[in-house]
DNA sequence: GTGAAAGCGCTAACAC
DNA sequence: GTGTTAGCGCTTTCAC
C-alpha cells in the first residue's frame, strides 16, 4: 500500500500539499502540482477512501436499502438513481435488508446507515415499529406504500388515483364484472388498502359492484392459482385489476389456465410498469410509478438534508399514469 | 455522536475494555461486561464502522459491481449471494459500473475496491484492456462470459455445452430449420462466440445447417424487430435459439408479429432462466445458469483469497442445465 | 502557497 | 482481566 506520505516524500513536499493537489484546492503552485501529480502517477497512488471518510465525515455515497435484489421494481429504480447521483459525482450503493432472517434490521442499524451520506429506505416488508425505532444521525428517506412514522421524509405513489384510473380503464373497455387480485383493506393505509380504495371508488362512480381477492404474497405463482380457481367458480368475471405487475403476470397465466382469453374474455391491468410488461403477450396495461419524478424529488430532498437545511418532514406523492397496452381493449 | 470513550467513561472502564466487550473477545469479567453493556444501552451507542475499518483493515463487506441494476440476471444472482454472505456475518453491497458515461470505470478504481474485503466484478460490457489495467490489493473475482486477463479468478457458465443442449432440444422437438438470434463469431471467445459454437456443434452432429442472426444489443425490442423481419423473409424457420432470455422475450413477440405460433410453428429456447420465463405464455424453455453453484464457488474462492491462501488463478465453469417449458415441444 | 500539529474513532500489541 | 501506548491515512486548522 502506498500512502499519501509516500507520495509527499517522492515529490519533496508535505502531505498537506499532496492532499491539496488531489482535491483541487486552490493555492497550489503550478510546478508543485506537476511534481505531485508525477509522483502520484509513478507510484500508482490512490487515496484511501476509508481514511478520507473517517476524517472528513463525508462518503459521497448514498445507500439504498431494498428488501430483495431480485425484485425488478427496485432494480429499475436503482438504475435511474445511480445515473442521477453519478451526474453529481456521487455513488449509489445498494443493500438487501432481507438477506438474513435474524439480522433483518441490521442494514438499518445506525452503524451501517452512518457509512453513507444519506440512506433511501424501501419500507416494503418493514413494520412501523421497526422503522420508528430507528435513531440515526444521517438523513433517511422512506420509499414505499406503507404507513410510516411521520417524522421521516417519505415518498410514495399515488396509489388511490392510480388504482382508480386502472379500474376506470377496465370499465371504459367494457368490463362490468370486476375483480381486484391482491387487494383488501388491511385496516391501515397500506399499499393494498389504498389501491383497494381506488378500485372501489371507480366502481362506485360507475355504479358497479366488484370483488376483491386477497393474496398472502404478491407472487405470480400464488396469483395464478388463485385467479384460475376464482374464474372457474365465477366465469362471468371480465376484468381484473392486479395489485402489481408481478401479480398481473400470474393473473395472465391464471386466465389462460381457466381457458379464457385476454383481453377478449377478460381484460387485465397491472401496476408498476415493469420493463417486461411491454414485451410479453399480450402487452400488459399498467400504471407507471414515475420513477423519474421520484428520483428527482428524492435527490433534491437528500441534498437539502445533507446541506443541513431545516425543513419539516416531507411527505410526497408521485403522480401515476396509465400505460395502455394489449391486455385491455380501450 | 456518542463514541466509545463516552461509553468507557460512563461505565468507568477503559476504551479497550469497551472494545473487548463489543467484539466478544474473551478475558472480560462478567460484571465489567454487564456495566459496559448497560452503558452502551443507556447511551444508545453504536460503533463507528468507518473508524473500525480504517484501524482493522477489514470491512466484512463484499462488493458486487454490475453493469446495470435493472438487469434481472444480476438481481437474481445478487439476491442469492447476499443470503449466502449474510449466513457468515458479512454483507453484500452492489454498485453499478455504467452509471456515468465518462466515469464508467470508477467503480473499478483501486480506491473503491479497497473499501471492500473482496470484489465480484461482472465483466459484461467491460473490455479486456480495462480489466487488465486493474491494479488492486484486494481479491477480485471476475464473473461473466468475456475473455479476460488470466491472472484473475474467473467464473463463467458452460456456454458451449448449454447452447448445444438448447439446440439439441429444438432438434429433438422436430425443428429442422434453425436460427440463432443474437449469435455470431466475434473472433474471440466471447459469450456470443461460445454459444454460437455450441449451436453449430449441435447442428453438425444432427447433420443440419442453421442460420445466425447477430444483434447489436441483447434487448427485447431489437430482437423482436429482427426476428419478425427474418421470419417474413424466411417463413420456413421452425426453431429459434435466443442467446439470452431477454432476447427470447423479443423473439417470442417477433414470432407473433410474423403471424406464427410458439411452439407449433416455431420452437423457442432462451438462456439464463430468468424468473419471469416460468410465468409468461408460453413458458420459456431455457438454460439454467446454476446461480447456486456460482454462489458456492465464489464464496469459497474469496474466503481463501481473503485468508491469504496462495493458489493459482482459478478459472471455473458452471455446469448448465436445460429447463424445458411450453415454448418447445419435446 | 506551503507545512506542522492535531486528531477523526477505533483496534493491535503489549504491559501489568 | 484491564489499561496504556501507538497509530491506521487522511483532512482540519492555523502558522508562516
Amino acid at each position: 500500500m502506498t500512502t499519501m506520505s509516500d507520495v509527499a516524500a517522492a515529490a519533496g513536499v508535505s502531505v498537506m500539499t499532496v492532499s491539496n493537489v488531489l482535491n483541487d484546492r486552490p493555492k497550489v503552485g503550478p510546478d508543485t502540482r506537476l511534481r505531485v501529480l508525477e509522483a502520484v502517477d509513478r507510484l500508482g497512488y490512490e487515496v484511501n477512501l476509508t481514511a478520507k471518510r473517517l476524517r472528513s465525515g463525508r462518503t459521497d455515497t448514498i445507500g439504498l436499502v431494498v428488501p430483495r435484489f431480485d425484485h425488478p421494481y427496485f432494480g429499475e429504480l436503482a438504475a435511474k438513481l445511480a445515473v442521477a447521483l453519478a451526474a453529481t459525482g456521487r455513488h449509489l450503493s445498494v443493500e438487501q435488508s432481507n438477506a438474513s432472517p435474524e439480522g433483518e434490521l441490521e442494514a438499518l442499524s445506525q452503524a451501517r446507515i452512518a457509512t453513507y451520506d444519506a440512506v433511501l429506505l424501501s419500507v416494503v416488508g418493514l413494520h412501523y415499529d421497526d422503522v420508528d425505532r430507528l435513531r440515526t444521525t444521517k438523513p433517511v428517506v422512506l420509499l414505499g406504500e406503507q404507513e410510516m412514522p411521520p417524522r421521516f421524509d417519505h415518498l410514495q405513489l399515488d396509489n388511490e388515483t392510480g388504482a382508480c384510473a386502472a379500474t376506470r380503464h377496465l370499465i371504459d373497455g367494457g368490463s362490468r364484472r370486476l375483480l381486484m387480485t391482491g387487494g383488501g383493506d388491511e385496516g391501515f393505509p397500506s399499499m393494498s388498502t389504498m389501491r383497494t380504495v381506488g378500485f372501489e371508488r371507480a366502481l362506485r362512480e360507475a355504479g358497479l359492484q366488484g370483488a376483491v381477492l386477497p393474496l398472502i404474497r404478491y407472487e405470480p405463482t400464488d396469483a395464478r392459482a388463485a385467479v384460475a380457481e376464482r374464474l372457474r367458480q365465477d366465469p362471468t368475471i371480465d376484468g381484473i385489476f392486479a395489485i402489481t405487475d408481478q401479480v398481473a403476470v400470474g393473473v395472465l397465466a391464471g386466465v389462460r389456465d381457466a381457458g379464457l382469453r385476454v383481453p377478449d374474455d377478460v381484460q387485465v391491468v397491472g401496476f408498476d410498469n415493469l420493463a417486461f410488461g411491454e414485451h410479453i403477450d399480450p402487452g400488459l396495461t399498467t400504471i407507471d410509478p414515475n420513477h423519474d419524478w421520484v428520483v428527482e424529488r428524492v435527490i433534491d430532498l437528500i441534498d437539502r438534508r445533507i446541506a443541513g437545511e431545516q425543513l419539516a418532514p416531507q411527505h410526497l406523492t408521485s403522480p401515476a399514469r396509465l400505460v395502455p397496452r394489449g391486455s385491455t381493449r380501450s
